[in-house]
DNA sequence: GGACCTCCGTACGCCACCGTATGGAACAAC
DNA sequence: GTTGTTCCATACGGTGGCGTACGGAGGTCC
């Protein structure tokens, strides 16, 4: 975040940068002398450590899908019990930290979504997310059609909350609600 | 959507493509020279009916608050049945077309959702649905708790939805699969 | 302490879009 | 068919971001 002490940078330092940018401001934000100004040098540094714009974007989009989704999968397998579980996942996703950078990427890469860099990345990011979503229902007990529904149902309401939690945050659940929230969206999910 | 015989332009005109721009490509792409271009004319006809940009934005942010939304609303409340009626809600906002437009410029304007022309308008929209959404839940017999919460599962899962349907269509259910996830997600979100 | 390599600052040309100025079509009224 | 009004085309200057060229600072190695 801050100035820091002038020091030299690395392609990661830039790539940094540029998924702080993109998470906040989108794929337009991802502009080269906005973020050079912001890290306190010139294009002359971005342009020895990457060829152009869209290899900056292209290393943003891929630490970004190297990052998340699996470190939260690795962090959810660690609980055995399926319903706590869930719960573990849900709670991760919902709620800790409406704002946090990681699911405002998801967010911000929405309206570019058809972007050739970009489009690639979502659908991988997505599969993989509601693929285990459903084994986790099934795991639940719920038969193959009913578990893929109910996984469904449940990331898109992810997908929405965070979307709600960005655009109009007075509406959305927060704290004691948000956690009382979770367990009634969660006794809804997997009642039968 | 053709170009036509050239003839003169309104400020309708202006607002009706400028809601186009901005469900396709967000709020940056409301600009003056490609919607001129595209409608076939010069910037000399936008600034006869516009002061500036931002007053293209505002006037088709405005179009889009109006229309959408109430409309919906009033179509809903002809079916006198509540179970019928949040079926038809949901047939209506799930499913369709996902690839309308109406829906789209929700999504348009997430990433700009601070935007200070945006934020008032998108708080509103939403404010107006869900309250409205809780109210339906309410007449199907649910307690003033329960019903904010489901509205919220509801609507969030809605938001995440058009999402889906956007930014990946190959991972969202579609046409046959489609009912039948719209009678499954109505059949968990009014379980006790 | 020179030779060299790594990294960055600055200056430049290019393009897209904003907003202004102004002359002149197109149409209406009579 | 002249006058007046409405609407548009064109030309222009300003701004911000992209990408290139190149010189030079700051480490590193001997």
């Amino acid at each position: 975040m801050a100035v820091a002490e002038r020091k030299r940078l690395t392609a990661q330092d830039w790539t940094a940068a540029a998924l702080e940018a993109l998470a906040t401001g989108g794929v337009a934000a991802v502009a080269v002398e906005p973020i050079a100004a912001r890290l306190g040098t010139t294009k002359g540094s971005f342009y020895w450590h990457y060829a152009n714009r869209d290899a900056l974007l292209e290393a943003a989009l891929s630490e970004w899908e190297r990052t998340h989704t699996e470190e939260v999968i690795t962090i959810v397998e660690q609980e055995p019990d399926p319903h706590r579980r869930l719960r573990l996942l849900l709670t991760i996703a919902l709620g800790s930290n409406s704002t946090r950078p990681s699911d405002s990427v998801e967010l911000a890469l929405q309206p570019t979504a058809g972007h050739p860099l970009v489009a690639p990345v979502l659908e991988r990011v997505t599969r993989r997310r509601l693929g285990y979503l459903t084994d986790m229902f099934a795991r639940l007990g719920f038969g193959p059609e009913e578990a893929r529904q109910r996984s469904l149902l449940a990331y898109t309401a992810y997908l929405g909350h965070a979307q709600l939690a960005h655009a109009t945050p007075a509406l959305a659940p927060e704290s004691a609600d948000l956690r009382s929230y979770v367990d009634a969206a969660i006794a809804t999910l997997t009642s039968r």
